[in-house]
DNA sequence: CTGAAAGCGCTTACAG
DNA sequence: CTGAAAGCGCTTACAG
C-alpha cells in the first residue's frame, strides 16, 4: 500500500496521452482533487454530483482535474455512503441448456445493457439452477446491497419472489403478463394481443381447427396465454386444443406426433416457443405430413430457428429487446422513488413466412379430410 | 433513517420461518452482533470470515447468531475496507445481434455462472456496441474498483486491453488461441485440435480439396485458424482455398455462392461458425447442389443451430461451457495471487452428422469433375 | 483470545 | 459559497 502523500502529480490520464510516470497506475481519489486544488473534499463531491454548494468556477476545476488524471470514484465508497450502486440484479432460473437456446434471454440482456450503458450502470447477473436457489441469491444480494433493484422474469405459480422482495424492501419490475396491484413495477405485455395476431392471421387463411402446444402451465402468462387463446378462438367458431410443454425440443416433438396421430387433425399449431416449433416441423415432416400445405406451424417467439429453419416458421416478434430496455427504464424509476408502476410493452410484429399457409390445400398424400366443421358445442 | 439501537430482536431470518415483526426488514451489521454477543466487532469479523483470534465458543455463537439473524455482510463495506468485491467483470465489444444469435456466448456465460455460484461470487455483464466503448468500461470499473478482475474475448490484433489493465494493475484471464508471454492469465484453446479433428475427418472421407470461410482476420484465433489449417492440409495433400468471412449469415451465404461457382469446386466447406454453416447449407440447396452428396459442409463451432438444421450440421463441440468454468476458475486463483498463469482446455469433440460424407459420390445433378489431385505446388 | 481504534473513499447535514 | 466532521459497515494491525 503506498500512501496518499506519494501521489506524483502524474498519474495515468483518462483518454489523454500515456502517463510519463511509469510504474502501475495509483488510484485517484476525491481528496487527492481536493488537495491539489485547495479545498475540501465536499467542494469535490458536490462539484462531481452537480449538486448546489460550489461556484461554476470551482466546479469547473474540479471537473477538469478530474477528467485529467481519470478520476473514478470508488464504486464500494459511493455504495457505502449514499446506498446507490447503480446496479441492477438479474437471477435467472432455469435449466442452463435452455437459458443457452433460447434467444430470449440474450435478446433481452441486450436491451437491458442498451440502457445501461446509457446511464452508465451495471448489470449483475446471475444464473441459477431450477431449484430455488433464485430466492437466497435474492436474499442475500438484497442484505448485501449489491444492487438497487431487481429485473424479474418468468412468473410462475406460489411465485415469493415479489413477496421476498417487498419484505426486504427492494425495488423491483417484474417482466409480466398481467397486472396485479401488488405495489411493485411491472413492465407488461398482454398475450391479448399476441393472440389477436395469430388468430387473425389464421382465421385468415381458413383455419377452424387447431392445436395448441403450450409452455409449462407453472408459469403465469402461459396460463393466461392458454385462457386468452381458447377464448377468442371460441369467440370466432375456431376449435382450439391444448397440450401443455415444457419449451424443449422433445416435447414440441412428442406433442406433435401425438396431435398428428389423432384422427380429426388440427389445420394449424401454434407451438409456445421457437424450439417446439422446430421440433413441429422436423416430426410433420418425417411423418410425411406436408407444411404448411396439410399443417401450418406458427410460434409465439420469433427468433433466428424460426427465420433459418426451411420452411421458415411464421412468429411472433416480440421486440423483446425494446422489453428489456423498458424493464430497466422502468426499474431506475421506481428505484429513484417515481411511481406510475406499470408501463405496457410494445405490439408484437407478427412475421409471416412459409410454414403457414391456406388451410384444406388438398395435395397428394393422406388427405386430410373432415375439415371447416364448427367447433363442437 | 433508523437508529441501529431501535434494532428489535426479530429480524427476517434466513430460511428459518417468517418472521414476526411486520414492516420493512432491517438490515444486520456486524455491529449489532457485537452487541447482542456482548463482544468486539473484530472478534465478529474473526469469527465470520474463518480468521484466527476467536475461540471456537465465540465462533460457534457467531455464526449461530447471523445465520439466525439473516446476516449479510455489506457488499460495498467489504469492498470499501478489504478491497475484495467477489465481482468479476465481463465486458462484450459485439454487435448485439451477433450476440444473442451466437450460443457461444450464453454458453460461456452460463459455464462461468456455475462457477461463480459455487464460490458465490458475481459477474458484473456489460455489452457494449462494436467502436472501443469496451475500453472505456474496462477503465471506468478498474478506477471505480468495482470488479477483483476481467475476462477477455475475442482477441484481436492491436488489442489495447491487456496493456491497459496491466497499467491498471487489475487481474485478468484471457479466452485464447495463443500464448504470448505477456504476463496475463490465458486460458487456450488451441486451434491445432480442432483443424486435427476437422481434416481427420474430411480425410477419411476422401476429400482433398476444400474451402475455409473463416471469421474476420481481426480476430487472432482466426488467424490462427487459417494458419494451421492451410498447414496441416497441405502436408496431408489436400488442398485448402481460404475466403474471409464475418460470422454473418448473409457472409457465409455469399461466400459459399463464390464458391459454387468456381469451375473447380471444393468437395467439402469448412465455415467458422454454426450462423454461416446453416448458409451455407440453404445456398447449396437452393443452387441445387446437394448436401452431403456433392458437398460436404462442417463448422467450427457446434450449437443448436447444427443440430437442428436439416441435413444436421457436423461440427466442433467445443466444450464451451467447461471453458467458460475454467476461466473463472483461473481468474480466482490468479487474483488471489496464484501463479501457473496458462491453462489448456479441454479438448474439442467432433459430433458428426449428415451434412459430411464421402467425397466425389456421383449423383444426378451437374455432376463434380476433376477432383482428387494433389494441392498445386 | 479479545478489544479499542484507525482507515477504506465517499456523502451529507451542519456551521461558518 | 466553503470547510470540518461524522458516518456508512466493514477489516486489520496493534495493544492488552
Amino acid at each position: 500500500m503506498t500512501t496518499p502523500g506519494s501521489l506524483d502529480g502524474d498519474e495515468t490520464v483518462a483518454d489523454g496521452p500515456a502517463s510519463s510516470g511509469g510504474r502501475r497506475s495509483q488510484r485517484v481519489t476525491i481528496s487527492d482533487l481536493a488537495r491539489r486544488l485547495h479545498i475540501s473534499k465536499a467542494s469535490v463531491s458536490y462539484a462531481l454530483n452537480d449538486r448546489p454548494g460550489v461556484s461554476e468556477e470551482t466546479r469547473r476545476r474540479v471537473l477538469s482535474l478530474a477528467e485529467e488524471l481519470g478520476f473514478h470514484p470508488n464504486s464500494a465508497a459511493v455504495a457505502l455512503s449514499a446506498s446507490r450502486t447503480r446496479t441492477i440484479g438479474i437471477v435467472i432460473a432455469r435449466d442452463p441448456a435452455l437459458i443457452s437456446t433460447e434467444a430470449f434471454y440474450m435478446h433481452t440482456l441486450v436491451g437491458i445493457e442498451q440502457y445501461l450503458n446509457e446511464v452508465d450502470s451495471s448489470l449483475l447477473l446471475r444464473l441459477t439452477g431450477e431449484h430455488g436457489e433464485d430466492l437466497d441469491v435474492l436474499r442475500r444480494w438484497s442484505r448485501q446491497g449489491r444492487v438497487d433493484g431487481f429485473i424479474l422474469f418468468d412468473e410462475h405459480n406460489d411465485d415469493q419472489r415479489v413477496p421476498l422482495l417487498k419484505e426486504l424492501g427492494v425495488p423491483c419490475v417484474v417482466v409480466s403478463s398481467n397486472a396485479p396491484d401488488d405495489g411493485v413495477g411491472r413492465l407488461i405485455s398482454s398475450p391479448e394481443q399476441t393472440v389477436t395476431l395469430l388468430l387473425d392471421h389464421l382465421a385468415e387463411l381458413g383455419h377452424r381447427d387447431i392445436a395448441h402446444v403450450s409452455g409449462p402451465f407453472t408459469f403465469v402468462h402461459e396460463q393466461l396465454r392458454v385462457k386468452l387463446l381458447a377464448e377468442h378462438a371460441k369467440r370466432r367458431g375456431i376449435r382450439v386444443t391444448h397440450l401443455e410443454g415444457s419449451y424443449r425440443y422433445e416435447d414440441g416433438a412428442e406433442m406433435t406426433r401425438t396431435v398428428l396421430a389423432r384422427k380429426k387433425r388440427p389445420t394449424a399449431l401454434v407451438l409456445g416457443n421457437d424450439l417446439m416449433a422446430v421440433a413441429a416441423l422436423r416430426v410433420a415432416m418425417d411423418l410425411g405430413t406436408a407444411v404448411p400445405d396439410e399443417l401450418s406451424i406458427v410460434a409465439w417467439d420469433d427468433s433466428p430457428l424460426c427465420e433459418l429453419a426451411r420452411p421458415g416458421i411464421t412468429a411472433v416478434d416480440q421486440q423483446t429487446m425494446e422489453r428489456g430496455r423498458m424493464a430497466a427504464d422502468l426499474l431506475f424509476r421506481i428505484a429513484a422513488g417515481e411511481s406510475g408502476l406499470h408501463w405496457e410493452t410494445p405490439a408484437g410484429v407478427l412475421r409471416v413466412r412459409d410454414s403457414s399457409a391456406r388451410a384444406n390445400r388438398t395435395t397428394p398424400g393422406r388427405g386430410p379430410t373432415r375439415r371447416l366443421r364448427p367447433a363442437s358445442p
